[in-house]
DNA sequence: TGACGTGATGACAGTGACTGACATGACGTT
DNA sequence: AACGTCATGTCAGTCACTGTCATCACGTCA
């Protein structure tokens, strides 16, 4: 038998969205989150940088596969790169995880240190994407630009996704959202 | 003579810009900051929220021009009244001001923290714009698009003004990025 | 089989951000 | 001159987070 339970890390996560959602982030301290995992609050930090980290966890594959789906495409138009980061991402969020993101975007959103974290995570993204994009010879304003359009586009695709009553699914959302956008700045 | 100097809010600010930019804003205790300014620690807390708070003061300003350019506006055209903000606000950032935008800007890209904040209140900045548009008969979701596409236009804009060489006023940037935006999203 | 290294964890003390409660004392008013 | 107000000081407390060392199950190698 090992002396160590295995899987501490998910135990931490699961523990705290639990108890985040229960009593509310900052009526959670860490030590209770650790023991109700059986660890101490040592071990918390161990496996999460800090206290918000904790519902982050994940972030890194979500945010490969915005830039596999650049990596897929062959073309070197700023619109269809878009397009493709977005579609690819789609996948992510299939339909069994809606009411999963629909808690834990309750607690994100019911706490400024959590939003301000999600914002940070956003921003990760967009610089990745404006690498992905400036290496397929597109201006690094352009491209810049174009990421945190792609990075717009999937905020607004989510947030309608998780609203009350909701059930398309998101690629189907998130291609709505993207022609909204080429239609708000078309010139006219 | 007074018992307590006056300006006690303007003080602290400039000690902690001081401190920060010439020791790091993590190395600089709260404490040290008031003890600069000649206050405690605790009537540091009751000018700002918290630590990152102080290099943030006058954001409620910076924010009212933009909803005054909107408001300038009769419009009812996404597009023209995100040029309306954006040039209005455009007046925040005079020449004058760009070598102490330097080097804030040095202190926030240091540190993690900041950046997050930083961030906040530029959601902050895209949440009010949201409303001004959508008091225009704006779809929602359009004018949270517009909103967001004003912000990024913004923070590229910023961007270009304070680096090194740039010295094209803060007016013709943002223009010229704008145009680039809505080149890179028109139907080809 | 037993010594040994490794890695996850615990234990503990310390720093610093932030808060609540109460005390102080200069100032204007009456 | 008594009084109320308000910015500030003082102090104790909580909690996030860190550095350091101890512990002990496990695999390995002699």
């Amino acid at each position: 038998m090992a002396r160590w339970q295995s899987g501490s890390r998910e135990r931490l996560a699961a523990s705290a969205l639990r108890l985040f959602a229960s009593q509310g982030f900052e009526s959670t301290t860490v030590a209770e989150i650790a023991a109700d995992a059986g660890l101490t609050e040592r071990t918390f930090f161990r496996y999460y940088a800090d206290k918000p980290e904790v519902l982050f966890a994940g972030q890194d594959e979500f945010e490969g596969l915005f830039l596999d789906g650049v990596e897929e495409s062959t073309s070197t138009q700023p619109m269809e790169l878009m397009a493709s980061a977005l579609d690819h991402a789609a996948a992510f969020f299939a339909d069994e995880r809606r009411a999963w993101s629909r808690s834990r975007q309750v607690v994100v959103t019911g706490n400024v240190a959590l939003q301000e974290r999600e914002l940070h995570k956003m921003s990760g993204l967009a610089s990745s994407l404006t690498s992905a994009f400036a290496e397929r010879d597109i201006d690094p304003n352009i491209a810049a630009l174009a990421a945190e359009a792609t990075v717009s586009v999937f905020r607004r695709s989510f947030a309608a996704w998780i609203a009350a009553g909701e059930s398309r699914p998101f690629a189907d959302i998130q291609r709505g959202v993207l022609s909204q956008l080429q239609a708000l700045l078309a010139p006219s």
